[in-house]
DNA sequence: GCCAACGTTGGC
DNA sequence: GCCAACGTTGGC
């Protein structure tokens, strides 16, 4: 099993939008790196769900529930991919940007070295430490 | 609001 | 094929 990390800006499709939808296709990914990284998801793969710009904190875990598909809302025909993911937990409590940053054990995570990428992998050691620090 | 990072576009 | 210009993202 991979794991990954999602960004999305809060005020465009928050946790709590997921949460009361139950699900999403995560569409609208138009770069090409996140897409070989959405390509690669497989179902029951773990992503970190992140908001960007306003609050700047991992706030929950997603679970892919079908593999890349066609992005339906690109045109017909282009390279662009959606998975369907699905609300898998909350974090007990958010972990910040600062947090991630002020750790040194993930001084190599994705989000960390290339925070313009909106999908990135995340290593099964990271993964649990920030599961971890999200227990406080 | 500013700016760094980075991807894309287009002229040559 | 190179690179300058430009647009977007996202942290500060």
């Amino acid at each position: 099993m991979n794991h990954w990390l999602v960004k999305s800006e809060p005020e465009a499709y928050s946790w709590a939008d997921f949460v009361r939808e139950g699900g999403t296709d995560w569409t609208g990914v138009r770069n090409y790196q996140a897409r070989n990284n959405l390509q690669a998801m497989q179902p029951g793969d773990l992503a970190l769900f992140y908001h960007s710009v306003s609050e700047k904190a991992v706030v929950g875990v997603a679970i892919v529930h079908a593999a890349h598909a066609p992005d339906a809302t690109a045109e017909a025909g282009s390279p662009w991919v959606a998975v369907h993911l699905r609300p898998h937990a909350p974090l007990g409590r958010p972990v910040s940007l600062a947090a991630l940053k002020a750790d040194e054990r993930l001084a190599q995570l994705g989000l960390l070295r290339q925070s313009r990428l909106s999908v990135t992998p995340v290593r099964p050691e990271e993964f649990d430490l920030i599961l971890a620090l999200a227990e406080g």
